[in-house]
RNA sequence: GCCGGCGUGGCGGAACUGGCAGACGCACAGGACUUAAAAUCCUGCGGGAGUUAAAUCCCGUACCGGUUCGACCCCGGUCGCCGGCACCA
């Protein structure tokens, strides 16, 4: 017997991490030869806040440092692990203005303190390809594509009612519209018609949707996108209205019910409304239009009853030429498809409700099971049945007719097909001040001119006042000598854009320049590019599922339509970590006083028992609830982990059979575990093993080889521990740049194995048989375990190898 | 309403492809060490019947049903929770 009772010298967390720490930042362990196959592992980069980083914080960074190290490390690649800070936008101004400290002194600060804390994680980044989107270095680059998107088109100039929020007293894109209120502040969004700067997504809608195809991101990050874009097909058609000339064209996805229009509805803003209404009719009608603008539209979402009001015109269903009412009801909405609706009342159940609240004609068209109903209780929305009451269309399949009815309408001279999009063009201006300016003069006689690049970046000009004005205008309206300028194509005098962009433009591409931070003639080195770019996992929460994510696949594909990139998707593959919460799945939030803070947990127990604690609270993809009590356990594991390469180091234990199928099991386990992104069940099984270990520790020794692997396979999780006992083992070299433990199946395998013995599909105990038995054999060693309790007549013997005898008997 | 996900001990969670449900950890209980406590170590830990102890048996993965020799896993239905979209015609 080897073992000895030394006592093992105790685990000094501090000590060994601040050594480590220092060494590695004289030694980085990551680096580019230049002959490594690069892999890019991407953080979605934090917004400097006040209130520094929590537990669910780290859990993300945790995450992709784990998977950084891992792929470092099994394939020798180079990991481009960056950090920045997306430090432009209203979260950090509005901090500023709360503390009265400007935005540019609060944001460094703030960067200083979040650097700091992500400093402790103690993760692989490589600080030399830093950013911060508020650096003009960086923001030059971000007003040369809004440059390059306006000499494209892409970036234009509309008046219309957006969503304003009250209370950042800015206009809002429709992605930060979420249940009618403000993303940031949860305000109730408003209507404000404000002359706004749009990017053009639309023109894009359809890339962006068939190239979710090719991503290997969460089924639910892409159904989101596709539900946001919400393409949908169908036919235009035009309604004449009896005794006036013109013709209403409506929208329809149903252009096979056409036959069951029985009245019409137009949205209150529809460009007709007034004009239709007789003269009977318009006191009510403008009242009704009054109404229905007044409304905010939080009112007009939770008002789930039907309103609407009869014009007094009809129109003429051109199909079968029968007059139908024109009404006007605020359920239709202004700007999809052309705001007014041809109105189906048996086969849409909005239209339904309508009909039945103003006693409108219903006229059933598609047969639901071979029948018509008599007494129509809900609308039939299937379009599965054949039609009825259609004229020359009876007979027909509706769902095939579904299909045709575009083509055959269009043939006729009555509409065209159509295809429509729930997504919206981007409102990209914003009236704050703590963003990039838009690099646009507007000239009285050559109207908006870009700023030529030479000039770029326009800074932001140094000011004391910078609260919004609430007007509508950007606090940079105020500042004249700013504002006053000459027009770049003419020389005479005129005025600078005063609107700032929205915080998503600097994240939209920043993922571009890490790898090329320091380049003052381009956004991105092609070459470069093309050799460390697009990104091969991006780690983040799943808040931005249709913000962020969906913008900077359209920054990307612009890129690549410019040729400034070569690809045109820049994540490929995409994991959304659950979120941390507090007791009973409260999210933690300053507010609720349920934050836990890392600073303290790092102090008692150290970096690496944190880092083991952020992936063994539970599967990484699914919200945690966090538990101070559960860091214990992987602590006393670490303890224990110490202890078990401490104590064999002055041993010369010579490998036995059993060590070394322990070790290839224990390599097997963590790699599978590993792959499948299985980190929680990682950790469980380095205690699980570590257990093992510990018992045949006591028995005799583990020799040097085990503990090796041990050691390593660890590493990407404890990388502090992990180079402290390597080093002990006899690595002359950084852990991480051993080669990569592999496992071979024929030495997992175990001499003899238990099988599960049932009797009818019931467990009946487990025999203990050699691993090679044949299956005679292990029938009849169940059947003799079994014994009296086997009754009746055998039916059936099944036979899994290594797993399970099952004995069907009757 | 539509789309997606989830439902397993006191708790967090395991279970690879349909093959021993509850790994690992927390909490708890008992014991060892200690003057004592902490730390550490050992043991137990889904519910019930049974027994001095055991053997053994029954129930159990939200609920009802199905497929199968065998179901946490597949299929049909119901309920509950969470997330997204929400009058998009």
């Amino acid at each position: 017997m080897a073992a000895t009772n030394k006592q093992t010298e105790p685990f000094n967390h501090a000590e060994i991490e601040e050594k480590w720490r220092k060494r590695w930042e004289e030694h980085p362990v990551n680096v580019n030869d230049g002959k490594k196959e690069k892999y890019y592992c991407l953080d979605m980069f934090p917004y400097p806040s006040g209130s520094g980083l929590h537990v669910g914080h780290w859990r993300g960074y945790v995450i992709s440092d784990v998977w950084s190290r891992y792929q470092m490390m099994k394939d020798g690649k180079y990991v481009i692990h960056p950090m920045g800070w997306d430090a432009f936008g209203l979260p950090a101004e509005n901090y500023a203005i709360q503390h009265g400290i400007h935005p540019e002194i609060s944001t460094a600060e703030n960067v200083a303190n979040i650097k700091k804390q992500i400093k402790q994680i103690g993760a692989i980044y490589d600080w030399d390809m830093e950013l911060n989107t508020t650096d003009p270095r960086f923001f030059k680059w971000t007003q040369w594509i809004f440059a390059r998107m306006f000499e494209k088109g892409l970036a234009y100039q509309k008046e219309m009612p957006i969503n304003w929020c009250p209370s950042c007293k800015t206009g809002l894109a429709n992605e930060e519209v979420v249940d009618g209120k403000c993303e940031r502040c949860h305000t109730e969004v408003t209507k404000k018609n404000l002359n706004q700067w749009m990017l053009k997504i639309t023109a894009y809608a359809d890339r962006l949707l068939n190239d979710l195809d090719k991503l290997d991101w969460p089924e639910k990050v892409k159904n989101m996108q596709t539900d946001w874009i919400g393409k949908s097909y169908g036919a235009e058609v035009d309604f004449m209205v009896e005794g006036h000339e013109d013709v209403i064209r409506v929208y329809t996805t149903r252009p096979d019910t056409l036959f069951g229009a029985t009245f019409m509805v137009l949205a209150p803003e529809h460009k007709l409304a007034e004009k239709l209404a007789t003269a009977d009719q318009k006191d009510a009608v403008e009242k009704y239009i009054k109404d229905a603008l007044n409304k905010s539209n939080v009112d007009r979402l939770q008002d789930k009853e039907k309103t609407g009001v009869f014009t007094g015109s009809y129109a003429i269903n051109p199909l079968n030429n029968e007059k139908i009412p024109i009404w006007l009801a605020d359920y239709v909405l202004a700007d999809y498809g052309t705001g007014a609706i041809m109105c189906v009342p048996a086969h849409d159940d909005r239209d339904f409700e309508f009909a039945k609240k103003f006693g409108l004609k219903i006229v059933q068209v598609i047969a639901k099971d071979g029948v018509e109903i008599s007494d129509m209780q809900e609308a039939y929305t299937d379009a599965a049945g054949t039609m009825i009451n259609s004229g020359e269309w009876n007979g027909m399949e509706s769902a095939e007719l579904k299909v045709k009815a575009p083509d055959m309408i269009a043939a006729k001279g009555l509409g065209e097909k159509k295809v429509n999009y729930k997504l919206r063009d981007w409102v990209f201006s914003r009236q704050r001040y703590w963003g990039e300016p838009i690099p646009i003069v507007h000239c009285p006689d050559c109207g908006p001119v870009v700023v030529p690049d030479e000039e770029l970046p326009l800074m932001l000009p140094k000011v004391d006042k910078y609260e919004p004005t609430g007007t509508g205008e950007s606090p940079l309206a105020a500042i004249e000598s700013w504002v006053n300028c000459q027009c770049p194509k003419c020389g005479k005098a005129a005025k600078r854009e005063t609107n700032t962009m929205p915080q998503w433009a600097g994240s939209s591409w920043y993922f571009l320049r890490y790898i090329d931070v320091n380049n003052d003639k381009e956004l991105v080195n092609r070459e470069k590019a093309d050799a460390l770019l697009p990104v091969d996992m991006y780690i983040g929460g799943v808040e931005h599922a249709v913000l962020h994510l969906l913008y900077s696949r359209f920054w990307t594909k612009f890129l690549y339509d410019i040729g400034v990139v070569g690809f045109e998707e820049p994540f490929t593959k995409l994991f959304n970590q659950g979120m941390i919460t507090g007791k009973n799945g409260v999210k933690m939030r300053k507010s609720m006083g349920n934050v836990v803070s890392p600073d303290d947990l790092i102090r008692d127990y150290g970096c690496d028992a944190l880092r083991l604690y952020e992936m063994f609270v539970g599967p990484p993809e699914l919200d945690s609830e966090w538990d101070d009590r559960g860091i214990d356990g992987v602590f006393r594991f670490l303890t224990r982990f110490w202890r078990l390469v401490n104590e064999n180091l002055d041993r010369e234990v010579t490998e036995t059979e059993e060590l070394t199928r322990i070790r290839h099991q224990l390599i097997h386990t963590v790699t599978t575990r590993l792959n499948n992104f299985g980190l929680n069940t990682v950790v469980s099984g380095f205690m699980e093993f570590n257990n093992k270990l510990l018992e045949l520790s006591a028995a005799g020794g583990v020799d040097k080889e085990t503990l090796k692997a041990f050691v390593q396979l660890i590493a990407p999780f404890a990388p502090h521990i992990a180079e402290e006992l390597w080093e002990r083992l006899g690595g002359t070299e950084s852990v991480f740049h051993a080669t990569w433990p592999v496992y071979d199946e024929a030495l997992m395998k175990e001499d003899t194995i238990e099988i599960a013995v049932q009797v009818n599909g019931k467990m009946r105990g487990t025999i203990t048989v050699a691993a090679d038995i044949s299956k005679d054999d292990a029938i009849g060693q169940a059947k003799e375990m079994l014994g009296e309790r086997l009754t009746g007549s055998i039916v059936k013997e099944i036979y899994v190898p290594g797993k399970i005898v099952n004995i069907v008997a009757k």
